[in-house]
DNA sequence: CAAGCAAATGAGATCGATCTCATTTTTTAT
DNA sequence: ATAAAAAATGAGATCGATCTCATTTGCTTG
């Protein structure tokens, strides 16, 4: 592959003018930068970005970690950071964790080495999270995204997941609903699920109602009936459950109904990301939405701005409730109202 | 950041030695290891990737681009070669072209300036994309995923959609339909849907019965029914049709049943992909899977395998019927069995 | 037309590692 | 103990661009 001396031999001039003409042309004679280009086309020349790197100390590369990819609110958040990145002139390394701590330590390190000017990640638990530990000794850009902006330190991009817990319960109880329950995946292990469920307890409480234990799935992604079972029986049966992720929300939609159980007649269901999905099935998702392309957007314009050493501030960006089909008056207020 | 000639001016070595250390620890007298070892964990050296890519014209990284992270199915691709390439010492710099032919020619430019090791592009119509007309000028490595392994001259990685589209078609005509359309995109944009198509046509034919002509969304992944309502009525109203993707079949479900029309009851719909959740609605999307996992493992090899010089033989992967709920045995048939 | 000044160009160092080849040190054999 | 062979180390070039600073070229103006 031609590189920029070859270049610049055959335009006759020396290498430091070669790279002028590419990177100011204005400081180049017209007539100069001509015969630079015709050498360059001639020679199918293309800049090396790694030498490029080397030199200016900036690989305009950002570092991506998210859990998972099978997971659509991620999926969908990189859509958006990618076309973001790409019309500012970043690429993007992607990596997946799988929420392994282990994992996000070694992927993290192996960014480090590549030299990305920025990180955007989204970890487990921020609060008790090894990497950012490790990462707070360091002095690159770094950004969370989904994670609340507590105690962590750095600054984070996503929703206000208490107050959209809240939202969610409060949607319910305003249709009726007394008997809600959440249902997380297992061990509560997202630090979004907790505050999420912390949002439900206070809207429960302010209603008067007493806010029910935790349902936790054995999947983070995927409902079985019999954990939720219990639940659904009795007098103090369940009327409306809230799940802390849409996949979570459409598989057990998925499984209620196939156990004869109709969402929303016999059970409301909500869901919280507003992944698109979610609004195609039937019946459509009632959820929390967070604006996954926005919060991906926002992310790399962040990021981009703490690279160039402006002060960021973490934003806070608007959830919407989503009145889809799963959520809809209780089966008691209906037959009462159908009654009186 | 400390760099090696520091670490081997603490060590009181040379840079070479310093060097050998890590790249070849055995050629390096244990004593003078430690010593470098030390000299690097105290200056908390982290090795330079950029410098090395530079040096050893290797980046140990691979350009990947997919039309759209929106689809699922692209991204469990992603999801499994991320993990794949990670294993094998690569990171994947991941781009999406919105199946737009001059952004494609723009990221791969780009990832050439990078100096990528390979690629790993799926393009909206391998015959006549312009992308790899350039790219058959170049010699690095190039692997197709998805898009059939036709005339572009290019390996490819994917499933037979033709045998796939006749399976499902036939599939159908099993459980006894006959009346049996197909749906895609708008354009019939991606070459795979076109073998799809291809696939049904001579199932239909084999089977003694006339294809029809495929019914077009305006959107890739969104269907509408006033598109679709022509075919559903009068006397020659379908009684299935198949989707040429997921997310298609999927959204259609929605509609269909929003407008009151049954699925399977009234209308048997099959899918095509086997995203994963087509498993977990109701009723669960009767389709054929591609092995994603497999397909995004297998290209990551097989890429790392043409880097290292070695033939590769283009791999065609097995897909599957995945019977769901969404396809039964028409309604005819039923009341036909049931009269008799 | 010469002096003076701005614009254009070039020489050489630099980014941080690796590689080759020469040199030094250590080990082995005699 | 000494020569020969093997192992360990170092000096310096190299990858491909960019940056600084010195030098040259071109232009303006008196």
């Amino acid at each position: 592959m031609a590189d920029l001396l070859t270049v610049a031999k055959l335009a006759g001039v020396s290498r430091a003018t070669a790279a002028r003409a590419f990177s100011s042309p204005e400081l180049v004679r017209p007539a100069t930068r001509e015969k630079i280009f015709s050498a360059a086309q001639q020679l199918a020349f293309r800049p090396n970005k790694v030498a490029q790197q080397l030199r200016t100390q900036a690989t305009h590369m950002i570092g991506v970690m998210v859990p998972s990819l099978n997971n659509p609110v991620f999926a969908e958040q990189l859509q958006a950071m990618e076309v973001a990145a790409r019309a500012c002139g970043y690429s993007l390394i992607v990596t997946t964790s799988d929420y392994s701590s282990s994992r996000e330590g070694d992927i993290v390190e192996e960014m480090l080495r590549q030299r990305v000017d920025g990180l955007v990640l989204t970890v487990a638990n921020a609060e008790q999270s090894e990497v950012l530990a490790k990462l707070r000794a360091e002095t690159i850009p770094c950004l969370l995204v989904y994670n609340p902006p507590g105690s962590s330190g750095f600054p984070s991009i996503g929703v206000d997941n208490l107050a959209a817990g809240a939202d969610a319960t409060r949607y319910l109880i305003d249709l009726g609903h007394a008997r809600i329950g959440m249902v997380a995946g297992p061990l509560l292990q997202s630090d979004r699920a907790q505050q999420r469920y912390q949002g439900y307890c206070q809207a429960m409480r302010s209603a008067g109602l007493a806010p029910r234990p935790l349902i936790e799935m054995d999947r983070h992604t995927q409902a079985d009936l019999t954990s939720l079972a219990p639940a659904l029986t009795g007098p103090d049966a369940l009327s409306a459950v809230i799940c802390t992720n849409d996949l979570l929300a459409i598989s057990l939609m998925g499984e209620l109904q196939r156990a004869g159980i109709s969402v929303p007649g016999d059970l409301s269901v909500m869901g919280f990301d507003g992944i698109a999905m979610g609004e195609h099935i039937y019946p459509s998702l009632s959820t929390i939405a967070q604006p996954r392309a926005d919060i991906g957007r926002t992310a790399v314009h962040t990021l981009l701005a703490m690279i160039r050493g402006e002060a960021c501030s973490p934003a806070l960006l608007p959830h919407a409730l989503r009145q889809g089909e799963s959520a809809g008056v209780p089966a008691s207020s209906k037959s009462t109202l159908g009654t009186s």
